[in-house]
Formats: structure tokens, C-alpha cells, sequence
DNA sequence: AAAAATATGTGACATTTGCCACAAATGGGT
DNA sequence: ACCCATTTGTGGCAAATGTCACATATTTTT
């Protein structure tokens, strides 16, 4: 339980303190289940302990996007991420089940008297899980903001095979979700994988990419 | 002072010891100055204090694309925010003259052994601000996952009327900056704006805007 | 092992968008 | 009050993108 970002000094009792302290709950998700709805209003943090999520959004003309992946470490919450737009709903979806654990957002900014080693510790480990969130969501935002999708297929191979510090890598999810994480259609992503194969900027077999410019 | 986020609950004495501790920079600057370069690699986070500043960045084509605008209780850096991809270079440009404050990324999540309680203080405070700045990037993927100019500015449009619960609202930016923040090109987003309007969804005069759906 | 569901790959066609060029309006600064 | 820079507004045209429709892998479930 330590090595986990969350816990990172902190010990299982203490974590049990916080439990308490916190009102901290626990919980187990299969595969699909709803583990969070916005507009529910219940103000909690939400962190991905194991397993993973994702987080979608449903338009008023039941077009589905998603906004984000989470992987254990993964934050969520109305305060971490506002979201509901007028119709729209936005939901967090257990993908492989796992275990996620909310607290209250007040708990944690607002200090408290007793306990306030445990607090300040908590703080600093969600203070490192929610500059991750940040990070990866400059990413997308990075790649989003480009005008083509060359140019954000471009962005996004180039931003992994920089993190792997190797010109090939694997894609850590399906090319149908790649296209949803650029924010493109899926076949019109295709249409411009090919030209790019043929050009002999990429090489893309499966989930293998391999940048050759 | 003590009103900012950064210095909620630390008081000016408190806020010089930290300053050593951690080797606090503050400095100020006019407009067009360059604040911060990524890439130079300095692993710092900086803060904006007052005034305002930009994320810009630059690719190998020349295209300048603006990331991210900052306000006072902006925090930015390389830790907060992958960016380096190849080529092209990212800055921090002032805009409006202020202050900016930069501390060591390492200082802020390492416990130190001394000055534990400024320490704390000061992560409590950075993670408030990292966590608005996550809503804010989520906010931006929100409104960039959208796949049409026309759905970009009706989500956008949407969410500032949330916030200030009317359906009018004055834009924070130009319109053309706007177009930036959506990241569609100009001309495009005024020819669907004038579509909107035709139809009778939207009021735009100046940087007033109505949604009348 | 078969069946079902999901992912990949491709093409034709309509629509949207980006790009360029230019005129008018607005806004700061001196 | 003037000038200069920026912003706003508009149109034509080419290129990029989305939509639909379908065939083929591949993976997952039964």
C-alpha cells in the first residue's frame, strides 16, 4: 500500500485514522458499472486505486466522447474538472474493474484541528496526483490544439516516443479510441494514417507506431 | 497578501522565511517580456501574482498557437505541463506588466526537515491552484473534444453562462483569440458566427454575448 | 469451437473548414 | 485629433474532414 502515490508516507493505520477523519469510502467496480455521476452535485474527490475508468460525456444529441482515461492515480470530481454543461451528462465508467476511493474535497482544502499530521501529508500526495492530472491534461490539450489531423497524429506519436526516449512504442489504447482522443473520425484518421504510411513518415502495424521523418 | 490563494493562512514574516527555505524568486515584468522558456530546463514552477501572461507555442512552421492564458493564481512549468515536443519551443510571455513567483518543483514535494509547517501551508495553498488550473484545462478539453466550430462555441458559450448563471455574458478575450482558444481559424469561426446568429441561437455584439436557444 | 462483438480498413460523396485577400471599424498611444 | 496597430467582418476557392456504407480482421464471450 505504500508504494502508491496516494499513500506515500503513510502508513495503513494512519490511513485507517484518515478514514475515519475524512469520512473516506472504499469501493470495488466491475467492468461498466457507473462509478461517479456529475450533476449528482456529492462533491467528492474521486481516486483511481486499481483497475481503471474513463470518463465520458453524453451530449444532448446522444453523440458519446471521452474526456479522459484514468489509470490508477487518476483523479476526478466536479472541483477537479468542471464539467456539466446545460443537457449533457458526464460520467466516470469502470473499464477494468478495480477499486476506487472518494473523499471530500471541503475535508481536504479546509484544515482540521486533530490530526493535522495525517491532513498534511494526504495533501501533499494528492497535491502530486493532481499536478499529474494536470500534466496529461496539457497534453491533450496540446494536441487538441492543433488545426489537422496530421498534425495532432503528429503531436501525440511525437509526445510518446519522446516519453519512451525511442522512436517506436505502442499505442496504450485502440486506434477507434486514438481517433476519440484526438477528437477526429475514426475512418477520416484512417484515410490520413495511410497517406502518412505511404509518405514513409510512420510506420503502424496494430498498436505498434514506429516515427521514421 | 494574505488574500491571494498562494498566501492564504501565511503571514509576510512567515513568507520571507519561506522564501530562503525554498528558494523563492519573485520578479516582475513588462509586457512582451519573455517569463519563462520550456526547454531550458530549470524545473521550476512559476506563479503568476498579477498581471497576466500567456502560454505560446511556436512549431517548426512558424505557427504560434496559444496554450493556455494565465491570470493571477496561474501556475505553470515543466512538471505542471509536458510540453517539449521536437522542434518547437514553448514560452511564458507577458502580457499585462506584473509579478510572477517561481519555487523549486523538487523543494515543494520533497519534506524537508526544518520549516515543516511552512512547507505544508505551501502545498495546501499550490494544490488549490493546481487544482483550478486542472478545471480549467478540463474546461478547454471540454470545449476542444467538440468535433464543429459550431458545437465548440455553443459548449463554450454554454459554460461561461453557467458560471455567471445568465444566459449573457461578456467574453474574456477578443473574438479572435477566441478563435485561438477554440483553436479554429478565425475567419471560419465569424462565418459561423454570423450562421448562429441568422438563426437565431446567439447574440454577438462586441464581446456580449446572449444565447437565446 | 462457434458466435458475437468490436476493431480495422477502404471508398464515394457532401459538408465543413482552412486559407487568402481585402475593406471597414475599433482602440490605444502620443 | 491623428496615426498606427489590431480587431472585426466578408467572400471565393481549394483542401481537409465528416458521414455513410460495407468488407474484413481481430478479440471476446458463450
Amino acid at each position: 500500500m505504500e508504494q502508491f502515490p496516494l499513500f506515500r508516507n503513510i502508513t495503513a493505520e494512519q490511513w485507517q485514522d484518515m478514514q475515519r477523519c475524512f469520512g473516506v469510502v472504499e469501493r470495488s467496480y466491475r467492468a461498466d458499472e457507473v462509478i461517479y455521476d456529475f450533476g449528482d452535485g456529492r462533491n467528492m474527490i474521486g481516486i483511481v486505486l486499481s483497475g481503471s475508468a474513463v470518463v465520458e460525456r453524453i451530449d444532448d444529441q446522444g453523440n458519446r466522447a471521452i474526456l479522459e482515461h484514468l489509470t490508477p492515480g487518476g483523479v476526478f470530481g466536479e472541483m477537479l474538472m468542471f464539467a456539466n454543461v446545460h443537457g449533457d451528462s458526464i460520467r466516470v465508467l469502470c473499464e477494468q474493474p478495480g477499486r476506487v476511493c472518494f473523499l471530500s474535497y471541503q475535508a481536504l482544502t479546509k484544515r482540521c484541528e486533530n490530526a493535522c499530521d495525517h491532513h498534511s501529508r494526504l495533501v501533499e500526495n494528492m497535491f502530486t496526483l493532481v499536478a499529474d492530472k494536470a500534466t496529461l491534461l496539457s497534453e491533450r490539450v496540446e494536441v487538441l490544439s492543433r488545426r489537422s489531423i496530421r498534425d495532432k497524429l503528429l503531436c501525440y506519436f511525437a509526445m510518446q516516443s519522446a516519453k519512451g526516449q525511442q522512436s517506436a512504442f505502442t499505442l496504450p489504447f485502440t486506434l477507434s479510441a486514438l481517433a476519440d482522443y484526438i477528437s477526429a473520425d475514426r475512418s477520416a484518421m484512417m484515410r490520413e494514417l495511410k497517406k502518412m504510411r505511404a509518405e514513409g513518415i510512420v510506420e503502424v502495424k496494430g498498436r505498434q507506431v514506429r516515427l521514421t521523418a
